[in-house]
DNA sequence: CGCCGAGTTGAACTGAATCAAGAAACGTGG
DNA sequence: CCACGTTTCTTGATTCAGTTCAACTCGGCG
């Protein structure tokens, strides 16, 4: 689904109070656009946000993010180059923004920042290898039945065409599956 | 394909001499079955290996590794429990062997080791997107191909049955695939 | 009231899986 | 160096999950 840490929100807030910012955003509002060099992380107090780009001229959903969530243009952020991801409010969300760069300078020298933040990226990266077996195990309806019982109140929250490409799948053949 | 960055081994040696060790594999070994609570990371000096797992009593190989490769029980050792990969060498291959715990308590403290493990630790979360994104949007043929243009002379190096399931696809049509 | 975006449904199509059989390649022992 | 069995690879026929494209429904809301 996207990654979730209990009390990240709070970590986050204790351990690096200085180069944090809060905003809230309201529904529908994009946080960062792609193309952007600025490489923030979004963490997310309370809320919901999704993460998306565009592939063959279609909206792909790369993330979902909830309460304790994080999200933030992935790959982009460790590769140093613009990003291809857009930030969006899927509701009214109060977020923490966290600067890569500033806070890869702020973590510098302290091994024990450095250890907080590289056990989340480890975290991240069990995400990423789970979802990326769960694609290739499992069916369509496999793998929705499975996003659903994580996050029974996604079909509430979040278009069907928000789903069905964040699973990988049309949005036409979401609705079949959810018809039973 | 799998972890590469230049210099690895040598960069192991640099910062990690300490607790590395050095050992050579002939063509068929396994360098550590399924089912072990022994957390190494092994890093390619010389040769190839592959980690593989078993789904419906059939085999996956998750990543192949070859010079300056890292290869390893990936999120077992992030989430501390048992393996479920086989390392395997499929050459004769020369590793470091790194035990994650070892590691762990090696770096502790020290903030520039734990920023250099930080690192390599987004570059695998990188790869893992990337696998992730080129297995939504490519056929079987484009992600055939595109992993022969990175790795060349994979085809003599490995069965097509492991080509196969790395890809996610069966070794019929692989052999399809193949057969123009 | 009529439009608009979101969701559903239908029919035809297709990439890849499955199952089953052969063909090639390979290595080990006589 | 050949003969054998085993493992690896190919080929064919069939089936199926999911896509595509197009039309249709539904619930706001201006």
């Amino acid at each position: 689904m996207s990654l979730k840490i209990k009390n990240l929100s709070q970590i986050i807030r204790d351990n690096f109070d200085e180069i944090i910012t809060e905003h809230t955003f309201t529904k529908g509002e994009i946080l960062q656009r792609d193309n952007s060099f600025k490489h923030n992380i979004f963490i997310v107090h309370s809320g919901l946000l999704r993460s998306f780009y565009f592939h063959d001229g279609k909206e792909v959903t790369a993330l979902f993010a909830l309460e304790n969530g994080l999200i933030g243009p992935g790959d982009s952020i460790l590769k140093n180059k613009k990003s291809k991801y857009n930030i969006e409010a899927l509701e009214t969300s109060t977020v923490l923004i966290l600067n890569y760069k500033e806070l890869d300078n702020f973590i510098k020298g302290d091994a024990i920042k450095e250890r907080l933040i590289r056990h989340i990226v480890q975290l991240i990266y069990i995400e990423s290898v789970e979802r990326l077996e769960n694609l290739i195990f499992y069916s369509a309806k496999e793998r929705y039945d499975h996003l659903i019982a994580h996050f029974p109140d996604l079909n509430q929250r979040v278009n069907q065409g928000h789903i069905a490409s964040f699973l990988g799948i049309t949005q036409e053949t979401l609705s079949r599956i959810r018809g039973k």
